[in-house]
DNA sequence: GAACGAAATTTACGCAGGTAAAGAGTTAGC
DNA sequence: GCTAACTCTTTACCTGCGTAAATTTCGTTC
């Protein structure tokens, strides 16, 4: 017995509130009360149910309590992988505009699995959570799940959203105009920039693509996209990056062009392509080598040459999608107009580019 | 209205098995029981659940079901922060492991705060989970609430474990071993390291620096710890990796010495460093400068220079942590060992060292 | 065909606490 | 000094479901 620190430790532990309310002589109604707002009792009751919880080891069951309200004050969050900074960012702001909020989260991760989505909105519809921002699996998605969450219960998705739900409020980054605005930039410093792709086209990867051709047309420019078909089993995103971009360089291709990577973290394999065949991608130069992401990862400042990339504005992302769900759900289904929220990208200008 | 599609957005919904059981004609126990375990009743009645399941909308209340059963199937996790790849791949394999054991995880972060460490422990124990995982805030963390956790129910520390909770079970890496793998190999292929430290130490940077400093006295080597003072207000990790050892080239040190860095974000920042005074870290040269990492981050393979670093065996450790935790659950503390489980590191050499 | 069991279902109560309505206590007004 | 009006507390019932015990069902045996 290492430890017994503290007067905190040895307090009679009680289980109930009824046990709570005789020993210290408040009913059990009024602790009721007095636990959802301390304000709601008499100051008498309050300084005595504050002096006796000092004494005493207790917490409301949280089933209990959430049971019978009628707002149980949590809500869902859905994130597609965990792997992945972009997203716990994303978490991390819902997490701390929630909280300001006075909103407990509940998330859970789809884990890239259709399957496992589908049993997270079971879960949160389960917990009668007051309402769900998701942010889907792309065109993976199950529909039929997110159909449901939105007749149910105030919804947003954010990040990115599947044909099928644009009837649904969503909030995320403009990625026409922020992958315009690299493919813009690219092209005025340099030649006409190649798109790098990813083979499993999900989540945002197609927008992307399909701005940067837009943008190309608008400009009267060749479009070029490379990389999408799989080249090694399993490899995705920074692997798939440099065998895609290698296998190019080994052909002697591309490199003294331009590279807009469909996202940072095939940029970063794409960096590292260009390391391998000695090959040094940089604004620097007239006509040299550039390669570009998507998304401003946290690590971009570090990496070696600095990405340069576009920034989404997460944290306003999180933030606008709780602010919405928090009309939504005092709204009670009271409105009926839709929002669509899209923040600006913007250009990161840093030294690969 | 753009969508009406399929047809299992028609189907009427019911909120309580009570409708259930009479819209389908069986007794709400014996609904009780299917949705515990469809096996447990006749085949007749599972069918004949089944078929009715197809035709309403009907999901059972959460927090009713756990708040009567023995055991709520459900388990806690805590993490310190999100922005770390490393948690995070911590968290997915405790998911998988949990998954498969049949538990569902919920996920609390403490967002580096103690106060929201020691909330998060409140609402796990409120939540009645049937156990917890935490990866504690170092020696930051509420020691209390650790405590009463301990003792309310079956509990397992991952990653660290603070010196006050030295009788909780721990699952973890054995990073006097890892860091000595480093320090061993470096010492071996030249000059003495240094080591790059953190100024907030917390976690596990205080043990690997001992770690480093007891490998060193051993090799009989005169040690070097840098990087211990905070430069700049907010510089973490990268930041302050590149800003210390920024700091040391400038001053023309350290730039043909070996760098150990307390983990692989520093590291990542002291590439960086090297990298901005024209520096080439590697492996290749005697005598030159190296630079290494600790953790394994899963990007160390694709940056340039590849990073040299001890692997953590993060998938032993969450499914080690699941297994711990479920032998605890299943002996209902009749369990009086107290177990410490550490993996060792493996020396990932890659091109940085 | 009746009696016997095993299996399945139903009855009845419990969980921990929310909350409307009734009751008690206090202050204010006359 | 008494009643009105208000505040706070308590009574009593409710939530949605788990589960032990009681009951029913059904197939089997004698």
């Amino acid at each position: 017995m290492p430890k017994g620190s503290g007067a905190g430790g040895e307090r009679p532990r009680l289980r109930t509130m009824e046990e709570l309310s005789v020993a210290i002589g408040v009913s059990r109604p009024t602790l009721s009360r007095y636990f959802q707002d301390p304000d709601s009792v008499s100051r008498s009751s309050r300084e005595r149910i504050a002096r006796g919880l000092e004494r005493v080891e207790y917490v409301p069951n949280f089933f209990a309590t959430r049971m019978n309200r009628k707002s149980t004050g949590m809500i869902g969050v859905i994130i597609p992988y965990l792997n992945d900074l972009f997203f716990t960012k994303l978490q991390q702001s819902i997490e701390f505009a929630a909280m300001e909020a006075g909103f407990t989260v509940i998330v859970q991760c789809s884990h890239t699995t259709p399957e496992v989505e589908a049993r997270a909105v079971e879960t949160l519809i389960s917990m009668n959570v007051d309402g769900a921002i998701v942010a889907p699996l792309g065109d993976n998605s199950d529909i039929a799940a997110m159909e449901r969450l939105n007749r149910r219960l105030p919804f947003v998705l954010v990040d990115s959203r599947p044909g099928a739900l644009s009837h649904v409020d969503y909030i995320g980054t403009e990625h026409s105009q922020s992958m315009g605005l690299m493919t813009e930039y690219l092209s005025r410093v340099g030649d006409p920039p190649v798109f790098l792709a990813m083979p499993r086209v999900n989540f945002n990867a197609l927008n992307h693509e399909r701005a940067y051709l837009d943008k190309m047309e608008e400009l009267g420019l060749e479009p070029q996209v490379v990389g999408t078909e799989e080249i090694e089993p399993g490899a995705h995103y920074e692997a798939h990056g440099e065998l895609a971009l290698g296998r190019e360089f080994a052909e002697g291709r591309l490199t003294d062009r331009s590279i807009i990577c469909v996202n940072d973290r095939v940029a970063i394999g794409a960096l590292r392509a260009a390391a391998r065949f000695g090959l040094d991608p940089g604004a620097r130069r007239k006509g040299g080598l550039r390669i570009a992401g998507h998304d401003d990862y946290p690590l971009c400042p570090f990496l070696v040459p600095s990405l340069t990339t576009v920034g989404q504005d997460v944290d306003a992302i999180g933030q606008a999608a709780v602010a919405r769900l928090m009309k939504k759900i005092r709204a009670e289904n009271s409105l009926t107009d839709h929002a669509v929220t899209l923040f600006p990208g913007v250009l990161k200008l840093r030294e690969s580019a």
